[in-house]
DNA sequence: ATTATTAGCTACAGTCGTGTATCTTAAAGT
DNA sequence: ACTTTAAGATACACGACTGTAGCTAATAAT
């Protein structure tokens, strides 16, 4: 399983910048007229309604969700993390798995590829740099926290599927493959439920194991070694 | 992402054991004379020393891992489960982790693939039926649950791969598709690090997806979809 | 039988997090 | 300006878990 040296671990980033942002509570901002958590200047106030408190309770809850040690994620540490008090976040859910798939519902879409007309191989790369980069969201991150989990709450995990991924489509890499299989450049009966899932496939995993991104060296290996093969255009023949 | 119904979640049945097994405490043993959580009858006493009382704990630590709501493994958890005193297990171990680790390098090694002489099609599947096995025995889940949460500590990671991995020599599909490169089957150079982890990634996107075994048809698939191609034996060709 | 070791039990003080209740008052609407 | 709403602050009781300490006696060795 393990390939090469952790050049880094998932959370380090976002946990420094974190920190940073826990560390302003509630009443720094009343004393130093600071921003608050979502760097929006409310004049020394810490109250916040409407849109702006959601936002900064969304953007906590994923942010801690993404974070956590152990996986484990409270309505504690969310409510710290978004500088607003338990009571507010118990009005409106019951618990943060709750909160968090609102939060992840209400923080879509993500980008989707673009597929142009000539460059499969392009094109495939691309869409697994856009995969790359969304796996190392605070979104993508939270995302991975739940569904990873072997003791997992299944009905979160169906939750999160119906609300936040149906409007996707699947995944990255079938946008691509199914926009030039339409153009007559392979077979379409080469998409099958194996070959949509190559790509996010093996960077999951190359992300599990190393803990860091794959690189766009990998990602092009993952193209040229994996998906062209099997829709059957492999470049070594 | 999502494809299909999911059939059942990883932890469901190892929890349905687990309960029982939490079930028979210390005052229970004592005063019926039952077995103790291992098994082993031990006449209406709770004490146990050297191999056996490892062995509980190991269990325990490993069984704990793999069911954790929230992914959350505690000392006192593990210590209900092995019917055991948490002053017995802090005497040995600064935290959960630690134990953790000790265990699932103790429940090493896993069966391996052993392949033959002319079935590379049929040795790949097996090689990926033995890995799904493994994935949902308690010390898969167990390992799953340490690798794959974003806020992971790395220093468990490291440990994990070290200890627990490195004797392994790769992944299950590795070892099948050594032998037969190296009994002229193809081209040995198809051997790419993207390559041997293909039969892996995609089992393991497959479960944490489904939260079920992936099925043999879906195992036999990903032989002929997608690792045939990739080495050159494309049999749509 | 005696001795050494340590498992198991119990207690303690402390932290973290839960869920609820109540109050003040900031923010928004009229 | 006045009214309504609910955010934020605070308190409470409780459970889970931590890490430690001390004691009894079961287990293993001699």
């Amino acid at each position: 399983m393990p390939e090469g040296d952790a050049e880094g671990d998932f959370g380090d980033d976002v946990e420094a910048r974190a920190e940073h942002g826990t560390h302003s509570d509630a009443e720094d901002d009343t004393e130093t007229g600071a921003a608050t958590e979502n760097g929006t200047p409310t004049g020394g106030r810490t109250r916040r309604r409407g849109k702006a408190l959601l936002d900064a309770i969304y953007t906590a809850a994923v942010e801690e969700a993404a974070v956590a040690r152990g996986g484990r994620l409270t309505m504690d540490a969310i409510a710290k993390r978004a500088a607003t008090a338990r009571s507010t976040l118990y009005r409106r859910w019951n618990d943060p798995t709750d909160l968090l798939l609102d939060a992840l519902a209400d923080l879509h879409p993500v980008e989707q590829p673009a597929p142009g007309a000539d460059d499969l191989r392009g094109d495939l790369t691309r869409s697994l740099r856009l995969m790359c980069d969304w796996a190392f969201s605070p979104a993508g991150r939270a995302v991975m926290a739940i569904v990873a989990n072997p003791g997992r709450d299944s009905a979160a995990v169906e939750a999160l599927y119906e609300r936040v991924f149906a409007a996707r489509g699947g995944t990255f890499t079938q946008t691509v493959l199914r926009h030039y299989a339409e153009h007559g450049h392979f077979d379409p009966a080469r998409l099958t439920p194996v070959v949509v899932d190559l790509g996010e496939a093996l960077v999951t995993k190359r992300m599990m194991d190393t803990g860091a991104d794959p690189g766009d060296d990998y990602l092009a290996a993952i193209v040229d070694q994996a998906i062209l093969p099997a829709i059957g255009l492999d470049p070594a023949h």
